[in-house]
DNA sequence: AATCGAGCTTCCGGCCACCGGAAGGAGCGC
DNA sequence: GCGCTCCTTCCGGTGGCCGGAAGCTCGATT
């Protein structure tokens, strides 16, 4: 099923265009054409001819350097994705606000297979380091959203991802599958995860299901704090209200009606501008 | 209104697959397979091999309604594009403090060629109605943003769109060369263009530059509030001091010292329609 | 139910665009 | 100067691509 993550894609010209799209990633955002002919596996000439192509159309772009970077065309497609500009548009307004209530990390993201992909991520510059980024890849039973996202996908991909092995990014990340699955039950169960330290020692994420037009969930969205000193139960609310809020502007069914006067304004601003989170029906 | 979505981009693999995925645009996230074989102007079976293969790497993906659409892995891809990514993380920060304290719309922008590019963008869903979108582009000469990337470019593009039509958005889009030399001037002049119903006679935008590690004008961003009621006089600071610490985050030299009382010592007024920009020397 | 049509998928022989080795140039450090 | 890496261009052989045609699956129409 998987046609190989490297180069390798196949002998077709398509195959050797998307190895050379493949061989940029995190942390090569910028290669040499003879950087990228090796990752991709391609002689120099061919690799050369393609990334002219490629430059010529806008899919990248060379920089003063003589390096390749991924050019505005491309992103101007890529930014046409379902899943990152439809969802992203509809959700912004309500991660603001809680980005704005918490000062901290606000992430948004999908499932792509056995992982989470990070959508969106508004990150103040003093709240806690996280090693996410927009764009980037974390295994699912490892962070909060992909807790989340996998509680609610497919009992086959359940499945898939028990039985596979269970990576440990530190020494309390779940790598027992009969734990995991009582873990996934339980967010199944109180409709959010809480997740200490499980990608970073440090860092604490609170994650909620975001639901789609047919009820089904197509993204998870979650706060990050700093362990020391910060109590869930008052972020607890307020994560369960955004995401609420989102599946709503998405058009889920079962976030119709408000939360019959539940609403809970954030603790954190309660002043002032409280969160209009929860208001406006489209 | 499409000025030929291309599809002609040569009878080479590369310029095919590029094609297709050129098919796609504002207004065209999901097409058919003939769809695409239309757009692109290629044979159906041509098309569908084609598409098999990207939709195999994740390039495209197949709704369930038959549709393809742009990929997550290709959005993956396309948000390694540094006038993206890169900007984008550094300035999210400053944008949304200035969307906080404003409410209204937040933009951030790059220039391809002759046209503006929309990378972010923050809209409060009750601010003023605009047209543009993420990933949207516009003509130069007809926005905030466009007036400022244009004004502070090399010379030789300040020219080449000076000498083009100059297409008109409202009766107010400045249209006549001479008058859009002069506000370029004024533009450079003040370190802040003013936009009256450019657009849309109901809005107003305020733009400003942002500038990189060398000093060179790399962006711009803009606020856009409603014609009506509101006082560009009061939003100016805001702007300019955003744009300042965008400009900062982003490493630019002559933001380095925070504003101690007087703004810019940047010799940019010096030659009247000398405009200090050494861009892109190759 | 039979017919039609639009859209999708598969197949395969012919041909031509792609491949990539090789040669030549540009820049840099020793 | 010499060796090194990286980039660019050229060109003949051939293997991958092309696309017409046939078959398939829907759903609408008669």
């Amino acid at each position: 099923m998987s046609p190989q993550r490297d180069g390798q894609s196949g002998p077709s010209v398509t195959g050797r265009v998307l190895g050379i799209l493949s061989a940029f990633g995190p942390g090569a955002e910028a290669l040499s054409l003879s950087g990228i002919a090796r990752a991709a596996g391609l002689p120099l000439s061919t690799a050369h001819r393609l990334v002219g192509e490629l430059a010529a159309w806008g899919a990248l772009e060379r920089g003063e350097d003589g390096r390749y970077r991924i050019g505005l065309r491309l992103w101007e497609v890529g930014a046409l994705a379902p899943r990152s500009l439809g969802l992203r548009e509809r959700a912004m307004p309500y991660l603001e606000d809680l980005y704005e209530a918490t000062r901290q990390n606000v992430q948004l993201a999908v499932r792509d297979g056995h992982e989470v992909v990070y959508v969106e991520r508004l990150a103040h510059p003093e709240a806690v380091r996280v090693f996410t980024r927009v764009g980037g890849r974390m295994p699912l039973h490892a962070t909060g959203v992909g807790q989340v996202l996998l509680a609610f996908a497919h009992v086959s991909v359940q499945e898939e991802v028990l039985a596979g092995p269970l990576s440990a990014l530190t020494p309390r990340t779940v790598t027992d599958p009969h734990a995991l699955r009582r873990t996934l039950a339980a967010v199944r169960r109180e409709g959010v995860a809480v997740c200490d330290g499980l990608v970073d020692l440090l860092s604490l994420s609170v994650a909620a299901p975001v639901r789609g037009e047919d009820d089904r969930v197509v993204a998870a969205m979650s706060v990050v704090v700093p362990s020391a000193g910060s109590d869930p139960r008052t972020i607890v609310p307020a994560v369960r209200a955004t995401a609420r809020g989102i599946s709503r502007a998405l058009g889920s069914p079962s976030a119709r009606r408000r939360p019959s006067g539940v609403v809970t304004p954030l603790p954190s601003a309660a002043g002032a501008d409280a969160p209009r989170t929860a208001e406006r029906g489209a």
